[in-house]
DNA sequence: TACTATTAGCTTGTATACAAATTAATATGG
DNA sequence: CCATATTAATTTGTATACAAGCTAATAGTA
């Protein structure tokens, strides 16, 4: 009998509509980032840098849980774009100094209205924003830690 | 004032840590794969191959929600390995079907023990399951309904 | 100081993921 | 019946994402 197979099924996934909503989610996002000339990958290195201005590879790697070999394309494109600044650090020249452009800062104003038109697509009231949130998180903790 | 800001930072974002899950996830995922020789966008193909045993790439791609551009490329791979056969339908040979072989359907007992194994890394219990598998297929809907 | 280990970032190879263009087959309207 | 539209899958081009290997710089230590 297919009871033996339940659990194997996608409807009885939990990791399943998370990677979904994922995808979605992002996708829903292009349009608005395209207007902003971001993809969304872009878009969260900028969200980070617009608020801490100055970082490195690695930071930024630990921060959005990205490995090298995904950020050095990622910057060198944000670079090319004129938002950032990359540049071997003085002290120690293995790291490499990550910084905001005037170009960069001035993005944050244009795209401040990006986080509304997602949160609407969302549809979800307060309290299930909040629930969701801390679900999501204590998910995330519970699988770094392994 | 950063508080201007406020909105656009990482902390604040609820697709941000969705987005982290499902990439952590799915990092978890890949050891118990690498054993049965699935990536994990080969696994949910299978899994839905295990329940339906024939489809195509236009139906597949709408439960997956995956462009037939990226599916491709995946059913041929797990053509390569032997779990499933591509074959243009007879009557309309604009599809193309897909049955899952012999091969195929023996992996579904391998596979058996891996939601368990990745239920664990999530340690939520089963309430928090529940209410964060309806949050997530609620946000789904609400995103796809646009 | 010289040898070894570690670290940070880059490169390479593989696998998605998606938009846009293409191709071949089928459906549809005049 | 034929010209046009639509559809399903593929191809092409761009952008992640990550493991493994590489390189250059720095740290640690005998």
């Amino acid at each position: 009998m297919d009871t033996k197979y339940e659990t194997l099924t996608l409807k009885n996934q939990l990791c399943f509509p998370i990677y979904l909503a994922s995808k979605e989610i992002i996708r829903k996002y292009s349009p608005y980032l395209d207007e902003i000339n971001l993809t969304y990958t872009q878009y969260v290195v900028m969200m980070y840098l617009w608020e801490i201005k100055k970082s490195n590879v690695k930071d930024i790697g630990k921060v959005l849980l990205l490995d090298s070999s995904t950020l050095t394309p990622v910057l060198k494109k944000l670079e090319i774009k004129g938002f950032i600044k990359r540049k071997r650090n003085k002290i120690d020249e293995r790291n490499l100094d990550i910084t905001i452009t005037k170009k960069g800062l001035e993005l944050r104003d244009k795209a401040l209205s990006v986080p509304m038109k997602i949160k609407k697509c969302f549809n979800l009231n307060k309290e299930e924003m909040k629930v969701l949130y801390n679900l999501i998180y204590k998910v995330l903790i519970n699988v770094e830690r392994e």
